[in-house]
DNA sequence: CAACAAAATTTCCTATAGGAAACTTAATTA
DNA sequence: TAATTAAGTTTCCTATAGGAAATTTTGTTG
């Protein structure tokens, strides 16, 4: 087992469907007015989006109305969200309007037998991807005693020498400097390097 | 480029941006139809737990009216189905079990004024992370005319070079290669090479 | 702080959603 | 097949959503 996977940051577990009992209060028009709001949109602008007029718009973020489906359905699709993005609960995230740097060589350090993980920008919490620079140890595939396989999906590129991806399902494939890939992460997965030096390589994962 | 790839059902390419101007179909009344019936409950039952009148679950499903957002409140709960199930566009997640593979210098390019973008990984849809390398060509952040700004969240790594990255609410900051950056996508941002070379960095964002 | 501009709200009217009851259709039984 | 009943639909009316334009509020600039 273990091969071991960077150990990734506190994530919440998505809640299960639950049969909910009451009402929920679901505040649709507040909701909507940050969406806009993030979206540095007028209702002027969101109604020509959306075909809505201003003043349907405005009553609706007042809550002075229940907008129709029809006129929810204009609305997610002009401002281009989806509609269970409008009705769930906001999610657990970024902070927003923040930054964060991580010098050349400044990542925590997370080393295994196969990899040497350098975890990237952990200062900021709830990230929606993981990205770790990593030095790839491993020279056989052999080194590793089962696939990595987990949620989500991984980014990948080639920073210095040769490495070979395995996955399952397909043949595994070489890569060099500037090569990229992208694949899901369920499917099991494990690198080695092909030169006789340790590769280096940037990963980035998205739950 | 295109690398092995055993047969599987052919993929979706990366869908543009592309502004749509009408509105989906998504069935509603027939999709309501569908989960009382299933159910085993009669109008008259629905009415009942829902509070809504035989009659209008009639309309409802026949599509004859429209119902507002407080009518699909009690539904959901009277039914005890959560809305965004009510609405269940289809999932539309990436291809499981999928690769995909960009050797370098073959992503698609995509050039602007002061950025030359090369898309990586486009050949799979739905992706959670879109990654690409940019060629900064902006020596100045005069070379903007705005602040990009947009939802989501962003990685950057400097491959090639040094660059400032410019965000609201904060200092310019100057990166050279390695250094690694991860901020809020809807806070300004615009980055530009320091040195007399175009800049290369890798950038992924999660929408 | 006056004067103007831009954004948001309110008003007023028309179109349409929602409910009660009448009506129709489907299913069951004598 | 008529009678009965239970399901679904339609009608008709009232309440309310949606749009155009007037009004108010908020923000800028001289």
């Amino acid at each position: 087992m273990s091969v071991e996977q960077p150990d990734m940051p506190e994530l919440k577990i998505e809640s299960g469907s639950g049969a909910e009992t009451n009402v929920e209060p679901l505040k649709l028009g507040q909701r909507l007015r940050e969406i806009r709001k993030n979206m540095q949109l007028t209702l002027e602008e969101a109604s020509q989006k959306t075909g809505l007029a201003r003043s349907t718009l405005s009553k609706i973020e007042n809550e002075q109305i229940s907008p129709t489906f029809t006129a929810v359905q204009k609305l997610a699709h002009g401002l281009n969200i989806d509609i269970p993005q409008l009705f769930a609960a906001p999610k657990n995230a970024m902070a927003s309007g923040r930054r964060v740097l991580t010098r050349a060589g400044e990542g925590t350090s997370h080393p295994t037998s196969t990899y040497e993980h350098e975890l990237l920008c952990t200062e900021l919490a709830n990230k929606r991807m993981i990205p770790f620079k990593t030095r790839v140890r491993a020279r056989s595939f052999d080194d590793f005693t089962d696939w990595v396989r987990h949620e989500g999906e991984e980014f990948l590129l080639v920073l210095e020498g040769e490495v070979a991806l395995y996955t399952e399902f397909y043949e595994p494939i070489a890569l060099q400097e500037g090569d990229s890939m992208y694949y899901d992460a369920n499917m099991g997965h494990g690198l080695i390097s092909l030169s006789n030096q340790d590769a280096l390589v940037l990963w980035v994962v998205a739950r």
